[in-house]
DNA sequence: TGATATCGCCTACATACGTAGTCGACAAGG
DNA sequence: CCTTGTCGACTACGTATGTAGGCGATATCA
């Protein structure tokens, strides 16, 4: 189960915020300028493919996400490992340092990462 | 310039051996059991999409990438930072450890590689 | 030299995706 | 009660993507 760009930024909101109903989160998506009806739309596919649940409220759905923000990171992730790296994680951070620059911080948070991740395999 | 998975599997082909014609690219996909006319068409896609580069060779045409592997690698973890991350290079990091198990060499060979990134910021 | 294989070119077509419009039901306010 | 706004259901439509077929020119082989 794929979730597509425009998906993507209805999913943040909901994610933000979950059990919004469909007029809401067409106000909180930020940077498009979507009609409503485009927002409907994405939560209709979005819960036809079950990232999304819609719960019955009075005349309104109410939406809340069936897939975690962090898990759909995890997978997204992983795919990309997959398709570009041969799922090897030490070059996609090597070409990940490339494309962004890494702030002092995005260096310390790294070293404590690895830290943690040595500590953890022991 | 976006390349679609499709068209990635053409792409590492020729990115392991620049300069084939259609049918050499056809015969050297793996996984995917395409008739050479869809390696075509994504050739055809390719090259209007600039990523690739056709050179007349006799009665056909010899593929070149004119975008690199690791361009491509670079530009593509990039997105994905931003469009899941932030642009925060560690959270990234951190949701491939959940992703993909590590092995001991890819946490050695992160460490190298926060290593240096320490060391050529100074 | 005629049949066959190959090549590029153009066309096709289903599904996904981005973006939105129409319509009928209902709610809320005057 | 009647008007007006709002909601969901359904429909629409252009472009992208995955996957391939047909045609005409040329090369090759018998």
């Amino acid at each position: 189960m794929r979730i597509t760009d425009a998906e993507l930024s209805v999913m943040d909101v909901i994610w933000a915020e979950p059990g919004l109903g469909a007029a809401e989160v067409a106000s909180r998506i930020e940077g498009k300028s979507w009609s409503d009806k485009t927002v409907k739309t994405l939560l209709a596919r979005l819960v036809e493919k079950g990232a999304l649940r819609a719960d019955p409220e009075g005349r309104r759905y109410l939406y809340t996400p069936l897939i975690a923000r962090s898990e759909h990171q995890t997978s997204a992730v992983g795919r990309l490992a997959d398709k570009l790296f041969g799922g090897r994680a030490a070059p996609l951070v090597a070409h990940l340092a490339d494309a962004r620059d890494l702030t002092d911080d995005d260096i310390h948070e790294l070293e404590d990462l690895v830290r943690r991740l040595k500590d953890d395999r022991n």
